[in-house]
DNA sequence: CTATCTTGTAAAAACGTTTACATATTTACT
DNA sequence: AGTAAATATGTAAACGTTTTTACAAGATAG
């Protein structure tokens, strides 16, 4: 089991071509079944193992794929990586992974680096740059989480705007009219829609928007942390919050906790994404759901289906909308 | 900026061979200052990318790792991870990374086809099989966290036993001695290190070992949940449990918050591993922290290292085990 | 019994690099 | 000026595959 037999010791030994134990192993032309059977044992005798990189000199596949996300201790982005790194390994590749540390110039280099390894594509989730910088890679590239419409890339994405009206309408249906959002900045899409949905479900209630109540900072815990204890210090706090991302709504968990103020009776909380506190605390946080490890796998099925497509000029960009799901459990309180 | 111009039009268009212009990009040789210039403007001109995979079927080395998880979304092996990767691509590596699921087959499958793209190396956390399989491999294997000794192979773990000596005996200082111990699988060094640290220091203070206070089971949090309920329904509890892995320490505070037994006042706790809900609870519990980060660059640099040496056959195997701090917060009461 | 068609296999070119060797040019020293 | 040494560059082989082309042998048909 090592890498220094070759083709060629399997041709020798087995008296044929290496052309022909080539065919053998890929089964693309016509072998007879006698040499086939004795190619095969001797690959076998020998340990023989392909060299994937020479192979795709010829073929300009080197079944390798790449995943970029900014953060990897970001239990939201490695779902995704889970569900891509699978998928691309049913399907015969491998996946490099890398982890920006939400740095441009770390981005770049990690192109760079995967385009003279010849990867033949990659997945880019939570993307920073000009989408036009990812086309000139003249490489298929999808976009998970943030999309830019127009940009030309494929893309899978979730209902961000429908997973944030939900959310703002069940407050409301609760009796909340005074709904905060702690959010990130309004760069792209993710955080855009999900600022939209929340307004959009205020003004269809006639609720009219208060500035104060909109907090935009960056996707972080503290963020969160900070932002709520901001709220609760206002002259009429919120009586519920929306916090609109996975770490912005552990730091509002936390904040409350060191404010004293209980969720779903103090103040009520729906939070955007799974995360280990909300499910930890009593009364358990209601979140939107989003199907992260769906994502993942989505966007390797696309990509992979792109790189079979001889013809790729042939495929318009496709961007599908995964849909989310509200959890509603004991935070939020009804006022009647 | 794509992957289509070869080093060959680089030297046409530039006017000398391809042997002038790989000399300028590796620098190995010594060129003109006059013809080194004028390739570097071609380079850059044309947008040039070297091909590493060509160039690795001369060199016999593709820059390219590979590091192997049980289960990416355990946060331990995502930081293992992130330290690996960073070093790695300090270096020029790119890192594949793989989650094995904890399959056996799985394991397997990822093997063969890094072997079948020719890494340079391995990085194994958490690993599963027979040393002899990994060595039978040929290619350089560090192993982290889980090591067996005599194996012939380089490895990075932690004091197991010096951490769980130092929380058990944190705990009998304190006034304890009915302390129980959930852990894992007594088949590697983890699991065993940390379970005689723990008698040891029950031994080293005249306390006898009870069966029932020993609870083994797998290294999840279901584990510490059931364990810790069935700890607290024994006619004499203990008053201290001691959980030995980040899981588990998550599925004892869990069950400690439903059984409505405070943390520090009716039980205390130690944990062993950081983990989102020790730091978040109140008091705040008490761990064993071990370096994550620092592990995977480690390993990454132990690895990068042995691939550089020449005469492979001229290096012992090489443990290295790093250092683990007890952080002590409110979780451990006082009986005097 | 030739002409055509199948089938199975081999030979060789190609992929994009690196590098050992060869050759041409310059420099340095008598 | 003549030679040796040093420097700069080109030539070509090699790496381990895939794939095109060619060809031999056997089968089928007239």
């Amino acid at each position: 089991m090592t890498c220094d037999i070759t083709i060629k010791d399997v041709a020798k030994e087995a008296n044929v071509s290496v052309a022909t134990v080539s065919r053998v192993l890929n089964g693309l032309d016509r072998v007879s079944d006698q040499t086939r059977k004795k190619v095969l044992k001797v690959v076998k005798e020998l340990n023989y193992v392909p060299n994937t990189m020479a192979a795709s000199m010829i073929t300009k596949q080197t079944q390798m794929l790449a995943v970029v996300v900014p953060e990897i201790e970001n239990p939201f982005y490695t779902s995704v990586i889970k569900g891509t790194v699978n998928v691309a390994k049913e399907k015969g590749y491998h996946t490099f992974v890398f982890s920006t540390n939400d740095s441009e110039s770390e981005e770049d280099a990690f192109f760079e680096s995967s385009l003279r390894r010849n990867v033949d594509g990659i997945v880019l989730i939570g993307a920073h740059k000009d989408p036009e910088f990812y086309q000139k890679m003249n490489k298929p590239v999808i976009l998970v989480d943030r999309y830019i419409d127009g940009c030309g890339l494929d893309g899978v994405i979730i209902d961000n705007f429908g997973g944030a009206y939900e959310a703002t309408k069940y407050l409301i249906e609760y009796g909340h009219r005074d709904i905060a959002i702690i959010t990130g900045p309004q760069t792209f899409n993710d955080g855009t829609e999900r600022h939209w949905g929340y307004q959009q479900a205020l003004k269809d209630n006639g609720i009219e928007l208060v500035n104060d109540y909109q907090k935009h900072g960056d996707w972080f815990e503290n963020n969160g942390y900070q932002s709520t204890k901001e709220l609760m210090k206002l002259t009429k706090p919120p009586t519920a919050i929306f916090a609109a991302n996975n770490l912005i709504c552990q730091g509002t968990i936390k904040a409350l906790r060191d404010l004293e103020l209980t969720i779903g009776l103090d103040v009520s909380l729906v939070g955007f994404d799974a995360n280990d506190l909300a499910e930890f605390v009593k009364p358990r946080v209601s979140v939107v759901k989003r199907p992260t490890y769906e994502m993942g796998t989505h966007a390797a099925e696309m990509l992979i289906e792109k790189l079979k497509q001889v013809d790729k000029h042939d495929s318009f960009p496709k961007k599908v909308t995964l849909g989310v799901e509200l959890l509603k459990f004991g935070s939020v309180k009804y006022l009647g």
